[in-house]
DNA sequence: TTGAAAGCGCTAACAT
DNA sequence: ATGTTAGCGCTTTCAA
């Protein structure tokens, strides 16, 4: 009765436009025109197109869409990962600032592709883009690689970093400020009279040198001459961390105050100063960064440099969309403060 | 000299493979089997191409590649929100699980796409599918949608939930055993001879049932009538809590035990049962449940019913694989057990 | 206001 | 071992 092509078997092939075109009684062009909001369609053929389309679930296949357009409305958001430690997405940081770029890009009607790169390698981040998968890189932290991020914006690609300014930065950054997180922690130990302060964190990674830069900054202006003794380098990954923050903290008995450069690693340090016998804050005082909702809840509860996360993520997201519409941004700076609670009370 | 096309501008068009076969000296056909390792073609050719694509930065686009195969390698994952708060990402568990999916897709060479939806309407997470972004569906939760879910699955879309094992369920689930998690919880507290013990949850989401169920098991073979006067159906925004558990057990000063349906709750309930004067675990016992690392630092120490992330992670990603696979799976229990800290110490 | 037809970048059947 | 060619499902010019 009909001479419609062969159909190969019960088995539901997925619907396209033609399928709506024919049972609307009109052509591709016209369903394509109406479900694009077109003005050149009759507004009531328009709405039985619509009907129809909703009524079988159809949506427009976006892989035709997108090699006919040219463009998509997805952002790669990238989390590397140490390959030697084989981590995974652990720190709660940064899944939350994860979580923020998510709503953010919803909001904007965005799609989000969520990668995990080798952290040695985060050009290989740039294969989102190239391939066209994502109009856009959002790439979370510099870890050691400055170069290459360079190299990624020298590419032209639409690249935006969660990260620290640095020196000869071609790329766009959006970070807190950290120079003035490691101060104002540092200040506020001063201020609770402690002198022997250590420093927790790798300042190998652009972050926590621009926060030690502040932890040395708030030393010096009391008169205190930076301690390389009292600065441990402490991985990311805390479970690593034990065993040296217990002979760290063993081996120099004068520490009174503790600035960490997460809040798991001065949740980490609270435990082993227990353990070790030395009570918090009396003895010493911990402050931890970040601020994670979970860590108020600590025994002590801990203070710690309060970045905005949720700020962050639509600062991220509006720099980036900024970026594909060909604007050129300088790296922005986001405000950060204490929260003190009992690891290191108000004076 | 040349009989090229008009290239537009010094701006740079993207790369394609007629470019690299131009390059080469050869065909589109032998760049694209060269670049998909085909055996047909000259190994030595098959070299040249492929260092030629990797020195321009060449990678295959997707979208014509997907279109042309009528496939991709692109999961959606779909993390439901509240409409009315519109509260956005914040459970540290979903966040967690997230990122735990997103280590098992990569390992398996998935890309991951992730997705909000209001959780009122978790119908719309087949968009994802249906347009042909993704090739299936991880929904994180089922909240009060069962039908919807039903539905998805009646509609033959690849989808895997992560929640609770409910009658007439056509869908495939992976979840923690969370009558056992209620049970051991219980069981726990009854051991520590606790015998008015609080439950925190909303019954009206099928994990928090199941827990419920567990509770009321372990209460029964003790001999003990269920209380309905001791349920608190919690909100799981724990901001919205507050209040609500301040009223709760300052009305019910008899309480000696809680069991709470997540960390954030039991968490929250720490904080209000010391507002009211009350000492944990000494006077009242504290259990929460997912065992987040960060719980483990609270004052005092959470105990909570541990779920394996993790694992959970690797086995939503395979159930779903091999569902894409064309197998037809029945829905997974995940093991759970207890993490004993101060809160509610063993015996 | 609508339809016909070309082509986005790729793969694979077919030809050589 | 390599090339030619026909679409994958969509948007958009052009023609009516």
């Amino acid at each position: 009765m009909s001479e419609e092509k062969h159909v190969p078997r019960a088995e539901q092939r997925r619907l396209q436009m033609a399928d709506i075109a024919r049972l609307a009684g009109v052509s591709v062009s016209t369903v394509s025109r109406a479900l694009n909001g077109s003005t050149l369609v009759n507004p009531e053929t328009r709405q039985r197109v619509a009907d129809l389309a909703r009524s079988l679930n159809y949506s427009i296949n976006l892989s035709a869409q997108n090699l006919r357009l040219q463009k998509n409305r997805t952002i790669a958001v990238v989390v590397p990962y140490d390959a030697d430690s084989r981590q995974h997405i652990s720190d709660p940081f940064f899944l939350s600032i994860v979580g923020a770029i998510a709503d953010a890009l919803t909001d904007r009607g965005y799609d989000m592709l969520l990668q995990r790169v080798d952290a040695e390698h985060l050009d290989q981040a740039a294969h989102a883009v190239d391939s066209g998968k994502a109009a856009g890189l959002l790439i979370i932290g510099q870890w050691r690689h400055h170069d290459q991020l360079n190299e990624l914006a020298a590419r032209k690609l639409p690249v935006v970093v969660w990260g620290a300014q640095l020196p000869q930065q071609l790329y766009c950054s959006v970070g807190g400020d950290n120079v003035l997180g490691g101060r104002l922690a540092t200040e506020h130990m001063l201020s609770l009279g402690r002198r022997r302060i250590a420093f927790l964190g790798d300042a190998e990674l652009p972050e926590v040198m621009h926060r030690r830069e502040g932890y040395w900054q708030a030393l010096r202006a009391a008169g205190l001459a930076p301690d390389p003794a009292l600065e441990l380098p402490a991985p990311f990954e805390v479970s690593m961390a034990r065993q040296q923050m217990l002979d760290f903290f063993d081996a120099h008995r004068d520490i009174n105050a503790v600035v960490a450069c997460s809040d798991l690693l001065a949740l980490q340090s609270l435990q082993v100063l227990r353990a070790l016998g030395r009570r918090v804050p009396e003895e010493v005082a911990v402050m931890g960064y970040d601020d994670m909702p979970l860590a108020a809840y600590s025994d002590p509860p801990l203070s710690s440099v309060h970045q905005p996360v949720s700020k962050a993520g639509a600062e991220l997201v509006e720099a980036l969309l900024k970026m594909l519409e060909g604007e050129r941004l300088a790296p922005i700076m986001l405000p950060v403060h204490l929260s003190l609670r009992a690891s290191a009370p108000a004076r």
